[in-house]
DNA sequence: GCTGATCGTCAGGACGGCTGACCATCAGTC
DNA sequence: GACTGATGGTCAGCCGTCCTGACGATCAGC
């Protein structure tokens, strides 16, 4: 397993500093949520939830971006470990609205403070300026239209 | 597929900011080097192959931090593309060589252009001053020992 | 000529995510 | 009130990625 230092063409790559990058913190947040019986996805379910309370199932997953079917599973699971509770909309009863149960909310924010630990852990290799960049950074990244929808100027 | 802007409570959490500028960055580059019949890790296999000449399928796999089977299945496809060969080790017979054909040579050179262009599209959004922060960051990040190896000070 | 380790290969499974179909429900129309 | 199209949740099934476990071939040491 003894796993080489990647060579410089590798580091050069955006592609491959993403990805490594995100697997070593996809590792560490199940390191760390562990304790909790939950993973980052259900942890970022329960915020979500808990920030804006009456969402359906299907404003849940546009505001998650993940996909509808995706989120059946998921809120199985989270029923499962009786953290959320489905409830059919009165108004619309075509909607399931997803709320936290008290235990959904007490895990949510034992497990945040986990996750802000961990994250914390995670970025000690940095200056505290270049964490704050990093944030700022990856923000505007993963805000701005894609390059791929960008319309080029009608001039 | 009206994407909701992601909220505040996900926009601050490494995790979702990891995931999705990396989902992002997968997504032009796929559509970078579809012209050239090629992924982002075939490229990536590619551009080792090209700087360490003579490595084994083990050796590779140990540079670009992938499965010995997850290898096979790699080679396999690049082998079949004509971009590379397989070729027994001489020296050890248990050793498959892989080496660059020149129309992988050719492929490498043309793809890695086309890549290029694209990191620079993506990354269009960034300041130059920032951009280069980015890989500096993130470089220390995917090298730096992971707090979960790290050991403490024997003090 | 043994024995244990190494390399490549393959089958199989876990996991995340998607597509397509289905049913229930809603809103608009006649 | 009945019909129609769209919407929300669900499920089966597929695909892509990656790993584990097993196997045969080969090597190195004795």
């Amino acid at each position: 397993m003894a796993r080489d230092a990647p060579p410089e063409v590798l580091t050069s790559r955006l592609g491959y500093l993403f990805k490594h990058a995100y697997l070593r913190l996809t590792e560490e947040s199940a390191r760390a949520l562990a304790p909790y019986g939950i993973d980052g996805r259900e942890l970022a379910v329960l915020a979500v939830l808990d920030a804006h309370a009456e969402l359906s199932q299907l404003e849940a997953a546009g505001r998650l971006g993940v996909d509808r079917t995706t989120m059946v599973a998921l809120v199985d699971t989270l029923e499962g470990k009786e953290l959320v509770e489905r409830r059919r909309s009165p108004q619309d009863r075509r909607k399931n609205i997803v709320r936290l149960t008290p235990s959904g909310r007490q895990r949510l924010h034992d497990a945040e403070s986990a996750r802000q630990e961990m994250e914390r852990r995670f970025l000690a290799a940095l200056s505290p300026s270049d964490a704050t960049r990093l944030f700022a950074i990856l923000q505007s990244l993963v805000t701005a239209p894609a390059p791929s929808e960008r319309v080029p100027d009608a001039t």
